[in-house]
DNA sequence: CTTAGTTCTAAGCAACCGCTTAGTATGTCG
DNA sequence: CGACATACTAAGCGGTTGCTTAGAACTAAG
């Protein structure tokens, strides 16, 4: 049927119940998801999604406009959850924000690895429109990482040559997560939000 | 004819100027890197790498034996100059050879962003006999990184709990260089790499 | 029962894909 | 000059693509 493993199509039909329903429709877009995340948007055909999903070629069409539509679908749900995860750490010391922050954005990359990699991978098959809309919300997420930043240094707390730079490595790090994890590795998502975690404080430290 | 910048073909026609002859050959696979590198493998015609190499679509198959042909000579050719990068820094001192090295790695997946991006983003396109080909190339760039941290820490310049983590999280920066940066940004490929070699030492520094 | 609405499938259409074939222009050697 | 090789193009072939159409199966209200 939809030859996935239980826990990977569960982890994403529980995380999405309540977003996407009724249930055919959440069913096709978490087969689109792992499709788009396995081979790529391009070189997934509609016929291969419908079929993970168990239905006819034609049913993709009963709840979606297009395939294109598919891929809107998951990149505005994953980068609205990413920038929630981002913005539920709400620690006064800037210190403890940024490890907080950094466990929770670098650990989301890797058990939300399917939508990650749709989220970050696909951004140039977006229509003109659509890319506008996410774009949108990846300049939050810049600005919201930035201003722990900023805010640590005013506070006397970090120390770098280069904020916003620092602040973009910080970011890059967490999102190439979804590029190299694989849940068959040794490595949990816990485990590389902790190491993360203290890698950033490290990469914004006062004594080299 | 190209539609490229004249900088952007320049720099491929002149690095690969030895590597890859006759010069129609060049031409057609800077095409294809060009093409790759912005719209992705699966979405690139052979029609499209013609067009842009100035000739008909059917000259694609007189120096190649198919599209994944292509793929396949830029990402070899591109695995082995990045591989290159690494292994020409040759400082006796741990950190100095950390941070040189990370500032070229840094470095080159800027300036030769276009390579890089196909390089790190389209692995998955290639067959499986081509694809256990970079794969070896891949594994002696990570070992290469993971000594250079095993060399520090054993010189008691390096300080980490987890010694293949940082230098896979290194390494990582470094790569995803090739997702974000922009040719027209504000950033130098060169201060890219004096940036990111600064951040690799306080990766790996004694004091938190 | 009829009627209307919803969800699905079988079949297929026009466009496009990677790649091949047949033939042309150019150059080289004797 | 003719014989042959190389580098290219025009045309097109079989297969696949995203998506549409026509209709079946089911539910629910009147």
């Amino acid at each position: 049927m939809t030859s996935l493993g239980e826990g990977e199509y569960a982890l994403l039909d529980q995380s999405w119940h309540d977003a996407i329903t009724p249930d055919a429709a959440r069913r096709m877009l978490i087969a689109a998801a792992h499709a788009f995340a396995d081979k790529g948007y391009h070189a997934t055909t509609t016929r291969d999604i419908a079929a993970r999903a168990g239905m006819s070629p034609a049913a993709v069409y009963i709840h979606y406009r297009s395939k294109e539509d598919l891929l809107f679908q998951i990149s505005k749900v994953g980068h609205e959850r990413s920038l929630k995860v981002l913005t539920a750490v709400q620690d006064p010391d800037p210190r403890d924000r940024m490890a907080k922050t950094v466990a929770a954005f670098a650990r989301w990359h890797a058990e939300f690895r399917t939508t990650a990699r749709v989220v970050q991978y696909e951004l140039g098959s977006l229509s003109p429109e659509h890319h506008a809309v996410v774009a949108e919300l990846r300049r939050k997420i810049e600005t919201h990482v930035r201003q722990i930043v900023e805010d640590g240094v005013k506070a006397g707390s970090f120390e770098t040559p280069d904020q916003n730079g620092t602040a973009l490595a910080v970011l890059s790090l967490c999102i190439d997560v979804a590029r190299w994890y694989r849940p068959d590795g040794k490595r949990t998502p816990e485990d590389i939000g902790t190491l993360y975690a203290d890698l950033a404080l490290r990469m914004l430290s006062k004594s080299v």
